[in-house]
DNA sequence: GTCCGGGTCT
DNA sequence: AGACCCGGAC
């Protein structure tokens, strides 16, 4: 799920704050995030919607009536104009690296019996290596200098704007997540005061072609609320708070503190970073040589050793490359500039795995 | 047509 | 571990 395209259309001035936290507390944080935000419980489901979307149908249908229902949107309440999502769409041609002269100049390595001396010495020949790939070819992220959206807004409106639209983007390509924020927008929804007097459903309508949409549009409104309550109508500043918010994990709140604050608490760890700092054997579970297992595990491994001027940039490039060579499945050793760097290169068979056990035997 | 990925909550 | 959703891979 790529978010950085999204949000370099959001980027903020370089106005921001520098002061820095300790970043550690994440889990401390999800533990007790109740009772560090009692509002969130008050909060809970206050409405309950209900959709015509529950009724059974197939797969095939339902996509052509929700295409309907996204065309005929217009006769809302709400007056909007659906944003020309084909035009967003995610050109899969344009992605993918064009030929093998991608191929970055490539560093020698030599054999190390301490697999984290080699990591060491090589860490920044991989992000050459992977930085010169991305150039050769145009990975959804690439895209940038899209800062019109974003850059009109002034700076709370510009931090709203990013916290919705990253509650929105998970599990949805930023194409589709900038039209929905675009939709809002248009409505005069990217203010937490108009979406909590919006209802809910007509948010969840909105918002329709993102994934997990009525969950979302519940979030949405929870955290506008929170916004508006106990922060003044701006977004939370600090890790913490943000974690608080539900519909926002470890990830969401460290690109938000990112983003919006330009406050790095931490590195984003989406599922592209977390499956390519494994293969890298970047990070390991605690104590032993074992790859990790959550996000988060890679998260604190890689924070242990990853310069901070790293983290930051760090997922848009692995995003990219995770989008365009280094794929979950079947990744493509033989078009990546630094196969020979990787532990993993040419490893995982380009066939089906294991994983075709998995089909259904309980 | 079927299945799977992906972040979060429950 | 399953639910939430959709698009894309198979």
């Amino acid at each position: 799920m790529p978010l950085a395209l999204l949000l370099s259309r959001i980027r903020l001035p370089p106005a921001a704050m520098a002061s820095t936290r300790s970043a550690s507390s994440a889990r401390l944080v999800r533990a007790s995030r109740a009772e560090a935000n009692p509002v969130v419980r008050e909060v809970k489901r206050e409405s309950s919607v209900s959709f015509d979307i529950s009724k059974p149908e197939s797969p095939s249908v339902k996509r052509k009536r929700v295409k309907r229902e996204l065309e005929e949107n217009g006769e809302h309440p709400v007056k909007q104009v659906v944003p020309d999502i084909e035009d967003f769409r995610y050109d899969k041609t344009k992605a993918l690296i064009s030929s093998s002269k991608a191929t970055p100049p490539l560093v020698k390595v030599e054999k190390k019996a301490r697999v984290s001396a080699v990591i060491k010495e090589n860490w920044e020949a991989v992000l050459r290596g992977i930085k010169n790939m991305r150039l050769s070819g145009q990975a959804p992220v690439d895209t940038k200098g899209c800062e019109k959206a974003g850059s009109l807004l002034p700076p709370k409106e510009r931090r709203f704007a990013v916290l919705i639209s990253t509650m929105m983007s998970s599990q949805t390509k930023d194409e589709v997540t900038h039209a929905a924020v675009e939709r809002l927008s248009e409505n005069g929804l990217l203010d937490p005061d108009a979406i909590v007097r919006t209802d809910e459903a007509m948010l969840a309508n909105l918002i329709k072609p993102v994934g997990f949409y009525q969950r979302k549009a519940q979030f949405i409104k929870e955290a506008s609320k929170i916004c508006l309550e106990r922060f003044g109508g701006d977004i939370p500043d600090s890790l913490n708070e943000l974690l608080a918010l539900r519909g926002v994990g470890p990830k969401m709140a460290h690109l938000v503190m990112s983003i919006a604050w330009k406050n790095t608490q931490g590195i984003c760890v989406d599922t592209h970073v977390h499956r390519i700092s494994n293969r890298l054997g970047w990070v390991f579970r605690e104590g032993t040589k074992q790859k990790t297992t959550t996000p988060e595990q890679t998260r604190i491994s890689l924070e242990k050793w990853l310069p901070k001027d790293e983290w930051e940039p760090i997922n848009p490039l692995l995003v990219g490359f995770g989008q365009t060579i280094c794929t979950p499945l079947r990744p493509k050793c033989d078009m990546c500039g630094i196969n020979n760097l990787c532990p993993s290169a040419f490893k995982e068979s380009s066939s089906p795995n294991p994983k075709q056990k998995k089909t259904r035997s309980p």
